[in-house]
DNA sequence: TAAAAAAGTTAAAGTAGTTGAAGAAATTAC
DNA sequence: GTAATTTCTTCAACTACTTTAACTTTTTTA
């Protein structure tokens, strides 16, 4: 999943997409991808190689899906452009956003992938996006070729469950005020690249309200 | 740290307070915690020798902390039996629940454990309570010696995560009155165990609403 | 086992955030 | 490049939840 891991800039979290492996094997430049695991890890030119052949490329456009709930995700992936967002959609239609992932970060529904079991989630790209994708069968693979990768992949979701923990005390704790100003704060340039609607469901208040402390909080 | 896994009965997540180490290495109990790792990976009869070299054991008093805000959090503490409660308290003097846990859990702040940075957490017994505790050093010592650790750790964080996720969404899409049915589902236990205060701290409630929201459902 | 303290209940008044509706601004689509 | 659609803003009425306060019940202490 990606989460509230925006702008954490460092470390991502962790969550994927179902879709269909890419047909035609074409070069593809996993340097984005490579350099963020060798961030916590150090990996031979083999290891290199097999990681390579073991994640696909694939490219979003905009408004494009690369989950729906009731799918299963069949793959995590790693964001080398542009930016996806998670959400639901609850009992009265209303929409909430769980998590905007941006390059170098992870997402996918991690609960469905693990579990092979239909998604709650939605993934949708908000921006042109292109990411890489491996499927459950070719991470185990991974972790049986590479165990070095479960130190990764341990350690990237210590981070993002840190990152959910403080969300839910702040959800708990602070005025919707208080959220939008530690969201700027914390993620300034999602302001430029998210629509307010979007902020609004992250945050857990309405586009009209966010809008009134907008107004407000612009006054000084 | 705790958090939701209340009741999630299988996997709970990870955490620790701080202590001094137990002078006396008086013979202990591990079989629940080697229990716990074997549900997940193999261990040979020398890896669990390590294993209970590696934790030392503490007794809590009801009303005792683990942890203090503001401490760094050396250990991370497998729950034996009894129940702790992770909080924060807020610039009003207001305490929010993170999490419960109980027997079979993990208890500790993850972030003030791996960073030794202070705690913004309390962490502290509702009932007499036995645990194990293994300090950083220890737990980096053991992911060297038994790799396969790296793998139950994962597994185990990968969970909390997901429960974490769970309840963010929840709190985003629910009314308190939704959010109580849930946990009352989902913790059915918890209701003997934990004073109605708590439970509204970690509903993020008032404990004078949560008494009229439980009013307004008994009544059918 | 009695006194003190803490937790839970009830009710009335207050407030943070929602709803609905209408217009303005920005974005999308042809 | 203009119409259509979506997003954002503003306002007034509304509601879910909080606050305060007084009372009752349960738990703790000694």
């Amino acid at each position: 999943m990606k989460e509230q891991r925006p702008a954490n800039s460092t470390d991502p979290l962790l969550v994927s997409g179902n879709l269909k492996i890419q047909a035609p094997k074409q070069l593809m430049d996993s340097t984005k991808l490579i350099n963020h695991f060798s961030k916590h890890i150090k990996l031979t030119t083999d290891e290199i190689e097999l990681i390579n052949s073991l994640f696909s490329q694939r490219s979003l456009k905009k408004r494009e899906f690369l989950l729906k709930s009731n799918q299963i995700c069949r793959t995590e992936s790693f964001i080398f452009s542009g930016c996806l967002r998670t959400y639901s959609i609850d009992e009265n239609g209303f929409e909430h956003t769980l998590t905007f992932a941006v390059e170098d970060w992870w997402t996918g529904d991690l609960l469905s992938f693990l579990t092979e079991m239909p998604s709650f989630y939605n993934i949708v790209a908000l921006e042109n996006s292109e990411i890489l994708q491996i499927t459950k069968m070719n991470l185990d693979k991974l972790y049986v070729e590479v165990p070095k990768l479960e130190r990764y992949f341990r350690l990237l979701i210590q981070n993002a469950y840190v990152t959910q923990q403080q969300r839910i005390i702040q959800n708990l704790s602070q005025t919707a005020e208080q959220r939008y100003l530690a969201f700027i704060e914390k993620y300034p340039a999602f302001l430029q690249r998210i629509s307010q609607k979007h902020i609004a469901s992250y945050l857990g208040i309405t586009p009209v309200f966010l809008s009134m402390l907008r107004k407000k909080v612009s006054r000084w």
